[in-house]
DNA sequence: TCCATTCGGTTGCAACTTGAAACCGTTGCG
DNA sequence: CGCAACGGTTTCAAGTTGCAACCGAATGGA
């Protein structure tokens, strides 16, 4: 997708999961893959993206193991993109740019949606950071460390 | 920076946080943020991006109220970028990102580093969506609800 | 004081990517 | 069979990206 072989971030443990996504369309057909979307045609309607960038984003989440294409579930020929265990990992990205969006985007007078508990119906939490120990984190309180300065 | 007005998808709430981010070179600038980064000249260097790309990513950044031009903190005549509360918000979206990473980029003999507690220098713990009476919830035990449909 | 360098960009341009539309083989179906 | 829907691929114009050159203001050094 992007060059990111000449641009060595210290930090590429944001940079490669962000390359192996591709772009925002593909955070969509997962968003869409977890809301139990399968079928091109389904990806394609609920998105409304050109179909030759449907297609290639389709693959490179596959070549990528977020996605598999499963054969079919009613026998017929046509097949099927499922989440993997990796892909459904990025259920805490979608929740976390969820909640952001509705801190921040959610305008009055919209058609307001959010994340609810499918079991109650109810509000989910929202996430938090905490430390080993339990204690909240706040937005900064973190920091990087290499695996050498940490006792094991 | 992509044409979203065309494609009014169901779940506003997930492609709208992505549309004011803008692409991947954003949240990468977000995550140097976090990082203590100010300056022009040390993005630049961080992330070894163009300058007119750069320049163009903090100008919507700027925009968006995920980042704010302050004046400077030593008299110096050139300002500097400072996440703002709204941008300090992705701090969830970075977590949750890099948490992935660890879990699924990583590889053995790479130069690992992970998120601790700034304070005991201990790792963070991981993510985890809680329902309101505090179950965990795992991926796909989520679904969208409108706002009508709540008991309030 | 004067010159050089760094900082923080903008501009120009070639290469690449995106996306609308047309096309096409296969599948499902009456 | 015939025909529509599915699941793409191809084509091509338009837009975006990113390297490199440039540039003015601020800083530093002799």
């Amino acid at each position: 997708m992007v060059k990111r072989t000449s641009h060595q971030s210290a930090d590429c443990l944001i940079a490669r999961p962000l390359d192996a996504i591709g772009d925002w369309w593909s955070l969509l057909i997962v968003r869409d893959a977890f809301d139990g979307l399968r079928r091109f045609g389904e990806f394609q309607k609920s998105l409304g993206v050109a179909k030759n960038i449907l297609s290639a984003r389709l693959r490179n989440l596959v070549a990528h193991g977020i996605l598999e294409i499963v054969p079919a579930p009613d026998g017929s020929a046509h097949h099927e993109y499922v989440l993997t265990e990796k892909g459904r990992g990025l259920f805490y990205v979608l929740v976390a740019l969820r909640q952001w969006g509705e801190t921040y985007f959610s305008g009055p007078g919209e058609p307001y949606t959010f994340m609810v508990d499918t079991r109650t119906g109810r509000p989910i939490r929202r996430l938090e950071v905490h430390a080993e120990d339990g204690r909240l984190l706040a937005p900064g309180e973190t920091r990087l460390a290499d695996f050498r300065q940490q006792p094991e």
